[in-house]
DNA sequence: GAAATAGGTCACGAGGTCAA
DNA sequence: TTGACCTCGTGACCTATTTC
């Protein structure tokens, strides 16, 4: 009997959908006045709504408010004050099929409320390593399977999908993941299912997740297999190099990543120094430790607040969890940290950063199109206006104060716009685990050193190589060549196009971009870092998260890997490149920007 | 709730394209039956023409017809009336892809013919299948009503303005804003001295005057303040009243300056109050409790940091410092205590404090003279430009995304330049001794009810009367009239510029504005204060460090001290007035730089 | 083919009813 | 009063179709 919920249609027996009545713990029937709840509580607070004298308690509202078998004596009272306290409305009405994210909470609630329960009840851990490739949901599965028989087809599949998604989050954004790629590396014997409607891209985007997860455990040989197939056919040795740390992936014999430290004796090492010396010296002509120091204080003000700020959620089940060897490139790490660390940074990023990488392909195109066509439609009817040399523009600015061509507005809102992004970007980075508890100084290293890789990683997106536009979002402009002719000098939009160029060949969804930007972000071989095998170890967990995603895309991972990495090791380059172009212009910039307070910015970037 | 719009495919986290719901309010999930609205409401309405009996609503057509959430109340007559109103219809259908140029294209002709026809029947209901093309119905007729509902309810407001009575429909109420009916109530004969004439302006001490005698003595209670016999020379009485608090010095018999907390008694409370929740009716449209909650934990979340940061200085020496009677109106405090307040906040606000302050006089002349002769010569060069209006402007861009003459650009770096200054300027009130000791709602409230007047304070020494160009420092722009008035509406517009006259006849000098910054910054008489004595005390004492400010500048120091006041008065009802067109436009705002990510701005100023 | 919408489908909850 | 059960309006999602 418990296992059916009343109210409305009787739901057919089977392992419930919802988390249980936030009122009185019954099974819920659904999502009544906003939360939820059970038929019974549904009705009382419906009963309770139309009355007109108050309940009263007896205990002074210290009632529990359980299940209905206890309940016969609690009060109304503190029933009806426990519905409001949950939030139980007619202004929280919500009718209709439930959204897939709703779907996808409900899912993820229960899926909590069952792990914290079996935490407690203490099983051995042997036959539950067995059984799967996550224990979470031997019931979810026999869910689907129960459903199944009265479903139609589709739905199945959703379902499946759906409660698979772990990937809570506000955005819910299904299509994040994989899109037309999405030859995931599940057999098709698991998608097929669903094959009849494969065109509808709300379908198989709908979830990667962790498709992991919901995997039964008879599959996951399966899995093996095709993972073995895949990396027997990568036979590719790649390797990667940026600054002293090599990620030599071997895959043949030991099926193995090595993080291994080159203690700078790499040559690759060698050559960047000298070249970073040279740039060094070049660019960074006037500069002395005082201003280096003071404003090294502001960036640490920012940071101590950050953290004081959200320090709740500290997790410390770290310790145990086997190492699970389904991880295709067998790391140290187990799938499901990853997972969980992958997780944070992606809902952290969904929901408060605000980049090039909040809005889809089609979006930016739209952008760029519309500015090039704007632009396009300006040029035809007043002709072409030439651009200014940069030289020209400061010798008339200076002597006049003139902003002949608007460049100075420009950068202006260009650099607020970075600059307003700033605490954002520094409470992402704070979201990756073990950040906050590196030394303040090597935070702020790391949080200087990849500003501007971390900026092309937010913003390559944006650039369309064939109306030679770029979106800037934090900006809300999208620029012609032109325009950013004014902004960045000749050399520097050279490179800044030639990486946002080899990034979009890289064709990487913008859950990878984002690990990559953390990737950047712990770049251990930042100079003078305090602890750097504390950063290399983070930094080493941020690289397998990007293996996780990248095999979960499928289509040779390794392969991709390498590529990315490669760039990387550009983008390294880059990096120290755009700093120097910008130290030179630095004076120039200050000058035209004088009038606007911004600095974080010449702390971070200049 | 969700970023999501549904209904088609499911759409992409990102910011919405489309207005919202002409209906509900909801995200628009496209352009339905000839109305953008959101898949709810396009169902809804399919579901009634297919329907054979007609609706019947129970308070006779009154529903709102709000979003999901608030709908319960709104019965489906209502619902359906409005999108008739709206203009859905099947004949309005349109299908398939559309460019955006056939968007503007359809907008603009409906709109002609919308003229047209207005033009031709003169209010006469006639036949309306004459004037059609192709959707002649009367719906489209509606239809075009509906794309312009700003404008004219503009208009309508200006009447009001002008006219001085106050109606009950919510849109009358800005009226408390009258600009050739402001009431101060300082008497004539200290006005009249310096400022010369006072051409439009009207003093009457009618309302607040006599209201105030009616107040019990029984009720002052807060701060008993003597004056020594140095203001008797004053003779004058003066009577100063901002929101239901009353600054009344008393300068010749009792020698007592009352601070008294009215209690909300008066009728001007009363009326602000109500029209406070009208304003907020409006502009919070989507949802109330929740994203308020939301959007105040931003804020919260903001102050309590730099509760944290920056928390040494804390002294309490306040003990003893036996008053000293060498101030010349004897307030509890003495100079030196002052004296340290007024240090305080001038070394925090000169030190970090961006804004037209910063700059002194010839400075910002030298900005809008530049400015202004650029201006000129663009316009003898290409021609006077005129100006889009408002409305035009907007329906180019919604249907198109063009932003023909730059506003969007203007608005946006506008904002941006703001929003990087606010944390900051809530710095710079955590200075204001006894300001962090505030309950966090208490702080919340005051800097939310401080915004507009901050604002001001901050910029007005850049307005230009001559040149008429505006120097934004924390933008790092002037603009220029014609700017101006792409950036605000003109009732605002006018409303800055008077507030910047009247400021400016001041003559304050830089530090005067700081401490009046901190002023309104404490104005213990903003809604729902949790500890308005608190609040009182800390703003009495910095009214007395202007008074000590004034009269080190020496020059009749009541008297200007009774200008100023006269002129916070104004500024409470220009504050009031802005924050209502400000929310008039809130959406058009959001959509312009819906791109830009600027939590803060909405919270404070809208 | 891509992008958009009309119309269809059906999982869902509000509110009502009624027996206990 | 309670809660199981019902009916019907809703709205999330889907498919077919149109337009570019
Ligand atoms: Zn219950
Ligand atoms: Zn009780
Ligand atoms: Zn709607
Ligand atoms: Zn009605």
């Amino acid at each position: 009997m418990s296992d059916l919920e009343y109210d409305g249609q009787i739901k057919k027996k089977c392992l419930p959908t919802l988390p249980p009545c936030k009122v009185c713990g019954e099974h819920a029937s659904g999502f009544h006045y906003g939360v939820n709840s059970c038929g019974a509580c549904k009705g009382f607070f419906l009963r309770s709504l139309a009355r007109t004298e108050p309940y009263t308690c007896l205990t002074g509202g210290q009632c529990q408010v359980g299940p209905e078998v206890k309940r016969r004596k609690t009060c109304q009272k503190c029933r009806f004050d426990k519905c409001l306290r949950l939030g139980m409305s007619k202004n929280a009405i919500k009718i209709g099929r439930y959204t897939y994210s709703k779907r996808t909470q409900d899912t993820l609630e229960l899926k909590q409320l069952k792990h914290e329960t079996l935490a407690q009840e203490e099983e051995s851990s042997g036959s539950e390593c067995e059984s799967s490739l996550q224990k979470g949901s031997p019931e979810s599965d026999e869910h689907l399977q129960s459903i199944q028989p009265e479903l139609p087809r589709l739905h199945l599949l959703q379902e499946r999908l759906n409660s698979g998604t772990s990937g809570n989050t506000i955005s819910s954004e299904p299509t994040r993941f994989s899109c037309k790629h999405s030859t995931s590396y599940w057999p098709n014997s698991i998608l097929e299912n669903e094959s009849g409607s494969t065109d509808s891209e709300s379908h198989d985007t709908t979830e990667t997740g962790s498709r992991f997860e919901l995997v039964p455990a008879t599959k996951s040989r399966v899995l093996e297999l095709h993972f073995n197939k895949n990396v027997a056919i990568e036979k590719t040795f790649l390797k990667s190099t940026y600054g002293n740390f090599s990620y030599s992936p071997k895959f043949n014999q030991p099926k193995k990543l090595e993080l291994r430290y080159l203690g700078g004796a790499g040559e690759d090492f060698h050559q960047r120094n000298e070249w970073d010396a040279d740039v060094r010296a070049l660019s960074i002509p006037s500069d002395d430790l005082k201003e280096k120091a003071l404003s090294c204080e502001l960036l640490n003000e920012h940071l101590e607040i950050d953290e004081w700020e959200d320090k709740e959620e500290e997790e410390d089940e770290e310790i145990c969890e086997h190492t699970r060897d389904v991880l295709p490139w067998s790391s140290e790490f187990t799938e499901h940290q990853l997972h969980e660390w992958i997780q944070a940074l992606l809902n952290y990023h969904n929901t408060n950063v605000f980049d090039n990488n909040s809005y889809d392909k089609a979006k930016l195109k739209e952008r760029t199109d519309l500015v090039y066509n704007e632009h396009r439609l300006q040029e035809t009817t007043f002709g072409q206006l030439k651009a200014l040399d940069r030289e020209l523009y400061f010798e008339i600015y200076k002597s006049t104060g003139l902003d002949v061509d608007g460049r100075r507005t420009l950068l202006s809102s260009f650099l607020l716009g970075i600059h307003n992004e700033i605490s954002t970007v520094i409470k992402f980075f704070k979201q990756i685990p073990g950040f906050r508890e590196l030394p303040m100084s090597d935070q702020i290293l790391l949080v200087k050193g990849c500003s501007h890789e971390y900026q092309i990683l937010s913003l390559y997106r944006g650039w369309d190589n064939k109306t030679r536009c770029m979106t800037f979002s934090p900006l809300g402009e999208t620029l012609t060549e032109q325009d950013l002719r004014k902004v960045f000098p000749d050399e520097a939009l050279s490179a800044h196009i030639d990486m946002a160029v080899a990034l979009q060949k890289l064709d990487l969804t913008v859950e990878q971009i984002i690990i990559l930007k953390a990737i950047v972000a712990t770049a251990p071989d930042r100079d003078e870092l305090a602890s750097e095998e504390l950063v290399a170890a983070i930094h080493w967990k941020l690289v397998n998260c990007l293996l996780l995603l990248l095999w979960k895309q499928g289509r040779h991972p390794l392969q991709k890997f390498g590529q990315i990495m490669s760039v990387l090791t550009e983008m390294r380059k880059y990096s120290v490149f755009i700093r120097s172009s910008y130290t030179n212009i630095r004076s120039d910039v200050e000058e035209l920007t004088g009038r606007v307070n911004l600095p974080f910015i010449y702390e971070l970037f200049f």
